[in-house]
Order: structure tokens, then sequence, then C-alpha cells
DNA sequence: GCTAATTGTTTTAAGCTTAAAACAATGTCT
DNA sequence: AGACATTGTTTTAAGCTTAAAACAATTAGC
């Protein structure tokens, strides 16, 4: 029932502003993008395979290392905290996806390892995400993707150099 | 202690293999870029303001809008569960930052305003937010900037026409 | 007016996430 | 060996998020 009620969908880009610099509307397109790839992947992730992206993320990282893998590593590795990492593994163990035993070297640390089980989970769903993603993104031609590929490479480098930027001076 | 041992920042490309497709490494370079931002941005806000993402969005909406809001309407504008928007209005009326009192015209909605203290608290974290995705995207050129928001207006197009396809399918 | 359906909000249960504290084990230094 | 620091993991407290259930109030059909 307000301005003009519009039945479109809603998201990121939909409050922008006449006044708003290129700057936010770039960054709220890409929020935009990403929330709607990212959802469509979790509710796919959900009602395909009744799991979530952190679990299989957690199970894609064990597949592609070879032998069993500390809680710390992979912690490193998805960029989460160790007790976020304690906790996935904890419902993964429990529902048989992955194995958890106590180093033989370090009596501290953990060693996580996928079971058959998972890695047959694992596989019938990477499968499935490749072609999610491919079908979400089947318009661009290969120069748009690859135009797309380049510049957001310069973004990224562009974020990097401002945060480094932004430390240099904190620690002043 | 695994392959190389690099001491670069790990992020989700970290672990593209060789024979994955561009539309995967689009989406992971995507993705890389959408978290430098957003953690980026919520560091900030939360040092700078001792504020989050969600209670920032809550204020924008508010801010824009004339006159109070229903918490229905929040919901809607900011694309998240009514439950969700519950908590957080509780816990910025507990900051004194907004105001929440029953609709006279239905006694079902509660409607929502900016208290004086939750609108200038807004401004000053508006400032430094548009400050701070400028830097961010400093190093592109106009031009560049021009070319990624139309190549992402390019991808959003592509992701709902896959969508729309799907539940079309799914409705057969 | 009564009943049923709808709408708006809150509550609940479960999972994800982090930072910080707590623990446990290893390594270092003397 | 004993003391101290470091490292690896788990626990805890707090917040964000959703879906589904519960509730409350309004609207529509009779």
């Amino acid at each position: 029932m307000v301005e003009g009620g519009h039945s479109e969908r809603q998201d990121y880009e939909s409050g922008v502003q006449t006044q708003d610099g290129m700057e936010l509307r770039v960054w709220l397109r890409l929020l935009t993008c990403t929330n709607l790839l990212d959802t469509e992947v979790r509710t796919r992730l959900k009602q395909t395979a009744d799991t979530t992206l952190p679990r299989f993320d957690i199970l894609a990282q064990l597949e592609r290392h070879v032998g069993p893998m500390s809680m710390g590593e992979l912690s490193k590795r998805l960029m989460v905290s160790n007790g976020n990492v304690t906790g996935l593994i904890d419902r993964l163990a429990g529902e048989g996806l992955v194995d958890r035993k106590p180093s033989p070297n370090d009596r501290r640390v953990q060693m996580v390892s996928l079971t058959k089980k998972g890695a047959k989970s694992f596989s019938d769903i990477a499968e499935n995400h490749r072609t999610w993603v491919g079908d979400m993104m089947a318009d661009l031609s290969p120069d748009e993707m690859k135009g797309l590929y380049e510049l957001l490479a310069r973004l990224k480098a562009s974020i990097l150099a401002a945060e480094d930027k932004n430390s240099l001076e904190a620690a002043e």
C-alpha cells in the first residue's frame, strides 16, 4: 500500500536513491546477485539433499584434500572460527558423514575425514551444484563471462588495496 | 604444511581446480568480492558505531520512509522473516533508537519509527558507510564501474530467468 | 451476528556465526 | 625438571536467521 504498490520482487537495489553514487549502486547490485545465487543454492541444497551450505563446504574441503585434516586446518581453509568448525563437525559426525579421531602425533589435534557415506553424499551434491550455478549464468555469453571475471578481479584487488592502506594507517 | 605452504590470504577462490568451469570460477570470485566488502563493512560498523548490518539496514529503511512503518512492511522491504524483524526491533527499541507503538487503525499492527537518537545515529553511520564503500572501489575507473554495473545487470537477469524457468517446471 | 478465512505479529526450535574464555597438550628456556 | 609461552580445540554467551506454530485481530460470507 505504499509508493505505487508494485508487486515486483524486492531486492537490495529497490531502495536506491537518485542521489546515490555509482559505488553504492555497484555494491548493492553485487549484493543482489550474490544473494540471489546464494539463496537459490541454499534452497536447492535443502530440498534435494536436506543439507546446508556450510556442511557442503566442509565436505568439499575434505574431499579435495588427500588424507585426513585437522580441525584447525579446516577452520583456516573455510575462513571461519574454530568453534564454528567444532559445531559443524559435531553434526556431520552425528550423521555419519565424517569421521573424527585424535591424531597419534599430537594429542591436542583431531583428524577429520570423509566416511564412505560422506564421500557418496558429496559427489552427488557437487554434481547438482555445478549444474545449478551453470543454469543461473546460462544467458551470459563467453565474452561476458570473461569480462565479468576480469572486472571482479579488478574489484578484488581494489578492495584488498584499500584494506592494506587502512591497516597501515591503523598501525601508525 | 600443505601444498606449498603459502602464507597468502585464503578466500573462496583458493580452492579452484583446473577442471572447474567458468561458471564456478565467476561464482567463487563474486562470492569473494562480496565477502570482502561485507566483512569490512560489518567490522567497521562494529568498531566505529558498535552496531551491526541488520540494525543499520532497519534504520536505513525507517529513515527513507515518510512516517512510521509497520513490522510487516519492514519485513517485506528487508526481505527477511517477520520473526527476524521482531527480534531486531526488540533490541533497537531497548537501545532507544526506534519507537514501537500499536497502530490506532488496526490493533494487530505495530508502527515503528526512528527516535531522535536513532536518526542521529543513522546519519552519522550512513556518512561513514558511503566513504568505506567508495574507498574499496577507488581503483576502478568510471568505465570499469559502468562495465561492472552492466554485466551484473546481465547476470541478475540471467539468474531471475533461470529461477522462473525452474518454478515453471516445478508447477507442471 | 456467527463462522471461517485471512492477515499481522510474536514465540519457539534449530542452525549458523563470532569472540572470548577455558582447557589440554606441546614446546622452550633456564 | 620446572616455569612460561604457544598452539589446538571446545565451550560459552550473544546475536542473526529461518520455518513453523501459536495468537490476536480483522475481514468476508452466510
